[in-house]
DNA sequence: TCTTTTAGTTACTTTATGTAACCTATTATA
DNA sequence: TATAATAGGTTACATAAAGTAACTAAAAGA
């Protein structure tokens, strides 16, 4: 018999980057805070989702949402310490897909 | 007017582990090689799931199958060096974790 | 008042995932 | 010889998530 169970702290975690767009979200945000509309540009994400996940990631502790109220209004999304914190692993996996996915 | 692209290899391999599922798999076949049924057990997917996702790792030449004919059948799954080079991401998401994630 | 701009939301369609019952091959057992 | 047990799946159907496109809110300038 086999007790064997995954680490529930390691299930959490790629739990969150296996839910579709978070993690590219992430990674574009680790270039600088970025407003709603450039993130749906960039990254070629809808509104809808775009909202539902920022809002999630804001939830988690991830992503700040801070509103300058210009004219238009100007809602800049920034990473947390915490977020900011997965840029270890985001290289890792820029570095694995150096390696070994084919150029396009 | 903003050009900015996110890098097309970074988006291929987070759109691997991006699929709900996959990261784990890969995660726990990093422990050696296994069968279908432990599989199912230590991950908590269906076994509808857990065959279509192995068919498509396969595929794209992260895992392996191999048969042995003995009784009952024995098929193992098992990383290839593609597949087993994704560690050091998989560690980092680990080490992101314990500092991280809330013990439950 | 009408228009423009950003940041969303709503309603609806399509795709992915979850669940449970079923199938097949092989050998052990009654 | 029939029956059962075991591993490794597949099929059919229900539910949840994602995609799409049209719409809304708020604020200020023409």
């Amino acid at each position: 018999m086999d007790t064997s169970v995954i680490c529930p702290r390691f299930e959490t975690a790629i739990s969150l980057l296996s839910q579709r767009w978070t993690g590219l979200i992430i990674y574009q945000l680790l270039s600088g805070p970025q407003r709603f509309s450039h993130l749906t540009e960039v990254i070629g994400i809808s509104g809808r989702l775009l909202s539902e996940r920022l809002k999630n990631l804001e939830v988690q502790g991830l992503v700040t949402r801070t509103v300058y109220p210009e004219t238009p209004v100007r809602i800049e999304y920034a990473l947390t310490e915490k977020g900011y914190s997965l840029k270890p692993v985001m290289d890792e996996i820029q570095n694995w897909s150096q390696t070994w996915v084919d150029p396009v």
